[in-house]
DNA sequence: ATGGTCGGCAACCGA
């Protein structure tokens, strides 16, 4: 079982790369971020045509959330459990033995910002949903953007972005407080050495050589999930296109067959 | 030093 997740910044200008790479490394399942489109022009029948069902729920232009999936989902649900919903931002797919949540989380602007506050409360608010919605005793996979870079090893310059809204101590402590209700960082157990980054910003100049990047997109597992890994890893192609995303493509492999 | 570049969309906003 293999399962992936890719900020796409727009899944209707990144299709070059998304629809070669699915078709290259197929996969269980890939969540994808960031779709920038509305339901009614999502670009379904260029995963249809190579063999993969996908779900899908997004806005005109900005945030939207996709998994596309070699087997069809039993259950799918957009949104969390409490107003306002989200559904642009997180899609919950239910696989026979296997739970996935994919989640766009706010990014938040600047620390003063009514947008961080409304941050710092949706990661609580997932908590919630988390606890509600999906038992952690069985296989659950939890990925996708989530615009925190956990610990000092997962940025360039740990010191000088401790105010950046993705790096900030109380950004990093409510997303710690999701990840302990039973989740792992499964990349850490196969890459313990630094400059190990998923997104790169397009403003930094020669950011992927100069290795200016941060780890914000991340693959988490329950434990009994967990224990089920066998690798996981960065995919840099995305970013080394002639056409590049921002972000990179984060793989997980587990040994047991969905 | 307070930029820089993308994507959406058609003037600026978001990251």
């Amino acid at each position: 079982m293999k399962i992936a997740t890719f900020n796409v910044n727009s899944i209707r200008s990144r299709l070059h790369i998304v629809i070669p790479w699915l078709k290259a490394n197929k996969p269980d399942i890939l969540c994808m971020q960031e779709t920038k489109v509305d339901d009614r022009n999502f670009p379904e029948a260029d995963f249809h045509r190579i063999g993969y069902h996908i779900v899908f729920s997004g806005m005109k232009g900005r945030n939207g959330v996709a998994i596309a999936s070699l087997k069809e989902p039993e259950r799918v649900e957009f949104g969390l459990d409490s107003e306002p919903q989200d559904r642009d931002r997180l899609i919950r797919a239910e696989f026979s033995d296997l739970i996935v949540v994919n989640t766009y989380v706010p990014q938040g602007f600047k620390l003063d910002s009514p947008k961080y506050a409304y941050k710092l409360e949706w990661l609580a608010r997932l908590k919630e949903y988390f606890k509600r919605k999906v038992d952690l005793n069985g296989y659950v996979a939890w990925c996708g953007d989530m615009n925190v870079a956990p610990h000092d090893i997962d940025v360039h310059n740990p010191k000088r972005l401790r105010n950046h809204v993705c790096f900030h101590e109380d950004a990093k402590r409510a997303f710690e407080e999701v990840k302990a209700l039973g989740f792992i960082d499964i990349f850490r157990k196969y890459h313990p050495e630094p400059e190990q980054y998923t997104f790169f910003d397009y403003r930094v100049k020669d950011a992927v050589q100069r290795k200016l990047g941060w780890r914000v997109d991340h693959i988490l597992a329950s434990k009994p999930l967990a224990d089920r890994s066998k690798d996981c890893y960065i995919d840099m192609k995305p970013r080394l296109e002639n056409k590049p995303s921002d972000h990179t493509i984060v793989v997980a492999e587990f040994d047991f067959v969905l």
